[in-house]
DNA sequence: GATGAATGAGTCTTCATTCAT
DNA sequence: AATGAATGAAGACTCATTCAT
C-alpha cells in the first residue's frame, strides 16, 4: 500500500481510538486492531503513540484556524456579520466532518504535558483575542454595546464549543445547519429577550 | 490523625493531581507524594484509584446539581430573573472554590469508561433540560423570543462552562464577581447590539 | 521460537516452580528466570499465574482420571486382578514420568480457593468411588471379604497416593517398578502376615 | 487477659486460618479478626506470621511422635499387635481431635523453605522407619511375611495418613472409632482377598 | 498490655516499543 | 514493507510488620 494511503488509515484508526478513550486511555493494540496492521507497521509510519495524537491535534488546530479567521472591515471585504456568518458555518460544518477530533480536542487534549497544554491554551487565547478583537470592533463602530469584552468573547467561545461538541456527538440535528448558525447569530446579537428591558 | 482528616488530605491531593493530568495520567505516587503519605496509607482510605476519582466527581456533580436549581414561577418565589441571577452567582462561585473540581469535570471526565460517559451525559442533559424549561416558560410568558430552545440551550450551557473553566483557571478575575454575572446576564437577555437589527 | 514450544517451555517452568513452592510461594519471577523469558513473555501465553497452575492442574487430574479407569468384568475382559495391575503400573509410571506434577497436587494445590477444593475433592471421591466399586464387585463375586468398604477404599487410595508421592520424590527406586506393583498387590490382596491371623 | 490463654487464643485462630488457606494465603488480618484482637496485640505474643505457623507445626508433630512410639517386644509388654491397635487409636483420635493441625501438615507444610521441608521428610522419615523396624520384627519373628519392607512401610504410612485426613474432613464417621481400627489393622495384616490366593 | 494507623517492600500485570524474520 | 514475538520499565495494589498513643 502506498506510504501516504497506509499513514492516512493508521490516522483514521487512531483519531477514533483517542475520541473514545482518550490519549493514555487508548492503546496501540487498539489502534492497529481497528486501522487491520501489525503493531510493528505502526511503528513505521509514526515514531511514537505520542506523535500520532501530536499530530492529530495539530492539524486539527491548523484546520479550525484558517476556519476563524480575523473579522476585517474594508471596501471590498464583505460585512462583518456576514463574516461571522461564514466562520460559524466553518466550524459547524467541521464538526460534522470531523467529530473525531472535535471529541479529541475537548475531552481528551488537555493534561497530556505542559508543552501541549500551552499549545492548547495559546490556541484558545487566539480564538478569544480574534472575537474580542471583532466585538472591540463593533464597540468602536457604534454597533455593539459596550461591556467587558474578554468576559463575553469568553461566553461567545463557549457557546461555540458547546455546539460543536453537540454537534459532533449528534444531539444538535445536522439536517439544517443553517438554521443552526442563522439561530446562533440572532442569539448572539439581540439575545433571549423579546425587547430590551428598559433599565 | 483523624480518619476523616486524613481522607479529606488525601481526596485534596488526588483532587489537586487529577486536575492536573487526568485520571490515566496521575499516578498513585503523585497523589500520595503530595499528600505526604507512604503509598499505602492511600489504599486505607480508598479501594483504588478510581473509587477517589469517582468520589471526587460525585460530591462534585451533586454539588453542582445543588447549585442549579429549576427556575419555578409562582408567589412567594423570586422573580424568574433573579432566580436566573442566584444561580449563576452560585456556580461561578463555586468555580473559584473548587477550581480543580471544575477542570477535573471539563477536562478529564470524559472516556474513562461507559458507565462515567452516560453519568456525565446524563448530567449535561440535566442542565441542559433546565435550561431549555427555563427558556420556554420565558416564551409562555411572553418575555423570551421564540427560538430553537434546545440549541439555544446549549449555547448558554456552553457559555456558562467557558467562563466557570476560565474563573477555576484564573483567567477571568474573581475580584468582581457580581459585575461578571450581571454582564452574562446582560448578554443573554438583550446580546451584543446596541439596539436590535432592523429585519 | 513457534508457539506451542514456547508455552510448552513455561508450562515446564511453571510446573518446576510451582512444585517446590506451591501456588502463593512461587512469583512470575521465579517462573520466568527458570524459562530463561522476559516477564512480559508470560503474560503471552497464559492470563495470568492461577490460569498455568490451573492448567497444569487440570491436565493432571485428566491425565490421572485417564490412567484409573473402572474396573469392569465381563467376556472379553481381562480378570480384574490384570485391569488392578494395570492401572496400578499406569499411575506409578505416571509418577515417575511426571513427579513435578504429582508434588502440586499432593503438597500444593488445597486450599488455593473454594471451587479449586470442590474440584479437588470431587476427584478423589472419583477415584475413591471406583475403589469401593472395584471391593464391592469382589464381595459379591466372594473374592473380596466383607468390610467396611469406604475406609478400605481410603486405606486403598492412601497406600498408592503415598508410595507415588515417594516414587515421584525419588525416595523408591524406580529401577524395577514391576516388583514395586506387584509387592503391593500382594500387600492390597493378602496383607502382611504370614498365615491368617485365627479369630 | 492472661498472657497464655491470650497467646493460646491467637494460636486457635491461627491454627483455623491456615488450615483453611495455608501459609502464604492466610493473612495476619485474618488471624487477628478470627481471634478478635487488633493487628499489633498478634505481634505482642508472636515474634512473625512464621513464628505461629512453625509453633503450631512443631507441637504437632510433636504430639504425633509421642502417639507412634516403638513397637517393642519383651516380657512386660502388650503383645506387638495390641501395641499396634494401640498406636493406631491414638493417631485416629488425634485426627479428630486436632481437625485443624492435620489439615495444615497433609495440605499446607510444604514448600515454604528447605528448612522446613527437611523437617517434615525427617518426621516422615522416622514415622516410615518406626512402621518399617516393626515390619522387620515381625518378619524376624515368623509373623510376617517376607516383603520389601519399605515400600509396604510407605503403603501403611499412606493409608494411615489418607484415613486420619478423611477423619479430620469428617468425610469418615468417627463415631465408632473402634470399629474404624480395626478394619484397618485386618485390611493391613490379612488383606482384602476372603483367603489367600494359591500362588 | 492493647490498639490500629502507617509504612514500604514486594508482586502481579500492562503496554509502548524493538527487532529478527 | 510487514509482521508479531519479545522485552522490561512502570504502575496498581497487598500485606507483614512497626510504633506512637
Amino acid at each position: 500500500m502506498p506510504r501516504q494511503r497506509r499513514q492516512r488509515q493508521v490516522l483514521q484508526s487512531a483519531k477514533e481510538v483517542f475520541s473514545k478513550k482518550g490519549f493514555h486511555g487508548a492503546s496501540i493494540s487498539d489502534i492497529v486492531q481497528r486501522a487491520g496492521i501489525a503493531r510493528g507497521t505502526f511503528y513505521l509510519y509514526f515514531q511514537n503513540k505520542r506523535h500520532v495524537f501530536d499530530s492529530l491535534l495539530e492539524s486539527l488546530l491548523e484546520e479550525l484556524d484558517r476556519r476563524i479567521p480575523t473579522i476585517e472591515v474594508g471596501k471590498g471585504k464583505p460585512a462583518p456579520l456576514e463574516q461571522l456568518r461564514a466562520n460559524l458555518t466553518k466550524v459547524t460544518t467541521f464538526s460534522l466532518e470531523e467529530p473525531h477530533l472535535i471529541q479529541i480536542l475537548f475531552d481528551h487534549a488537555m493534561g497530556l504535558d505542559n508543552e501541549m497544554d500551552r499549545m492548547l491554551h495559546k490556541f484558545y487565547e487566539r480564538v478569544t483575542d480574534r472575537i474580542e478583537w471583532a466585538l472591540r470592533l463593533g464597540i468602536e463602530m457604534g454597533l455593539v454595546r459596550p461591556c467587558q469584552t474578554r468576559l463575553a468573547a469568553y461566553a461567545v467561545l463557549g457557546a461555540m464549543k458547546e455546539v460543536m461538541a453537540q454537534l459532533a456527538s449528534q444531539r444538535i440535528s445536522p439536517l439544517d445547519l443553517k438554521a443552526v448558525v442563522d439561530d446562533l447569530l440572532e442569539l448572539g446579537l439581540r439575545g433571549l429577550l423579546v425587547e430590551p428591558v428598559e433599565g
